[in-house]
DNA sequence: GCCGCTATAATGTCTAGACATTACTGAGCC
DNA sequence: GGCTCAGTAATGTCTAGACATTATAGCGGC
């Protein structure tokens, strides 16, 4: 814990604290803040500070003349990072490789197309990120080129496209979906398996405000790749 | 937007909005807290509030004497709800069933159980989680009977242990492991399936301090399921 | 016993200051 | 030009109040 202790963080450690080891379990009522004020010695809004950023933090609920509780649920949810391929392949002491199996430009076509960008042109990719010169994914991109005309320039030869984008462009929401599901015949031979292997599947969909940027999905092969993820509830996690 | 207005919301909002949108580039220097208060009409802590609210929410950064900037990566994680079966079969429409496949306190045998309980004893459990009664995971769940010795009364019979635990027992990190893989004959068989059909598999471990609480296996039928992340860096979402 | 009203105990928000802390900026010196 | 140092502009934290809001608990009437 680098942070100089204040007296707000060091109220919010120890609270923290005590929900966390359990003592305070959830549903427990915490001490109303006036006893707080006098156990710290300090104002009200040293106090109230404190206890609102755990309740932005997931970990208390306050009610009005109720009193403020330990929340139900440390609420049940993963913190995700995002894959850039590129930079997890390397990171597992591989060489990394692209393949760049088509690049288009053009109107949309499909109904998928047409969620992206209903009028202007879309770019339309098709790689294969290689591990040791090995397939590891197969990925389909369109990348919206209203919201990123600077995308029509590039040739996604050399960088793959999720990690230009990310360096170039910044983007607000984004929903994934993960499933599993057996590799087609004609995925099955670009990733060099058998077909009905199984594979995970994630698609993402990725916008700014009201303005679509891209949609992947990206095919990994099961036995090659697991996504992980962590969670802490204590720190949403920024430094 | 429910909650009430108040100025300190209305700020925060304000900015976020901006940034958002894109208006406010990554790197952008919002103006001074002084600046604020005056568009604003009011007193210094209340703008230094929602900035700070905003910081915690990771989309700005403060420095002392140099300004407030929008933070330059909104951040590339995504938020991933952890499934709690039950109450995603039912948010589905479907009705719930759980069949108890086997029930055991022991003590730890295999290398995976003695991570999660060097001497002690331990709760193994198979189940199969129903919708409209049939298949939709197969669950292979250990518990940490010194962490949590209540469990050791519970029948699991009508209760999926996913949903007792997290009614019961808090726990402060956990760490998650995404795969597909092909079922297995046995599982297969149990989930109804071909063998070899495309699975999601997923596992946890879950801690909280160095208390070691409890590891599961879930098996989800690829067609069945998906796991859906939502990303909103504007708000870390609890109501 | 049950219902509805009222007093009140708790949080929610805000103010107008104070002093602390930090790091940028510019002036002056070499 | 380049270095050092001091002034200062910005945020960081805290205070001691004020009034608003709301749900609860308890009381009184029926």
């Amino acid at each position: 814990m680098a942070k100089p202790a204040s007296l707000q963080r060091q109220i919010r450690a120890d609270i923290e604290k005590k929900i966390l080891s359990g003592a305070w379990a959830p549903g427990y009522r915490i001490p109303i803040e006036h006893e707080l004020m006098a156990r710290y010695g300090c104002a009200r809004m040293t106090v109230s500070q404190a206890l609102s950023s755990l309740v932005q933090a997931g970990l208390l609920i306050r009610r009005k003349r109720g009193g403020s509780f330990v929340a139900e649920q440390h609420f049940q949810s993963l913190v995700l990072a995002i894959p850039d391929i590129r930079a997890d392949i390397i990171a597992r002491g591989a060489a990394y490789g692209l393949k760049l199996l088509s690049r288009e430009i053009r109107q949309p076509k499909s109904e998928a197309e047409k969620w992206l960008a209903r009028d202007g042109k879309i770019i339309a990719l098709e790689c294969l990120h290689l591990a040791n010169g090995s397939p590891f994914a197969l990925e389909h991109r369109l990348i919206n080129l209203k919201s990123v005309p600077e995308a029509a320039k590039v040739e996604f030869s050399e960088e793959p496209p999720g990690s230009w984008l990310l360096g170039h462009v910044a983007w607000s929401q984004a929903e994934n979906r993960i499933t599993a599901l057996a590799a087609d015949r004609t995925s099955a031979k670009l990733l060099n398996l058998d077909a009905g292997t199984a594979c995970l599947c994630m698609e993402r969909r990725t916008w700014r405000g009201d303005a679509r940027i891209t949609q992947v999905r990206q095919l990994f092969p099961g036995h090659l790749f697991e996504l992980l993820a962590k969670f802490n509830p204590a720190t949403p996690a920024r430094s």
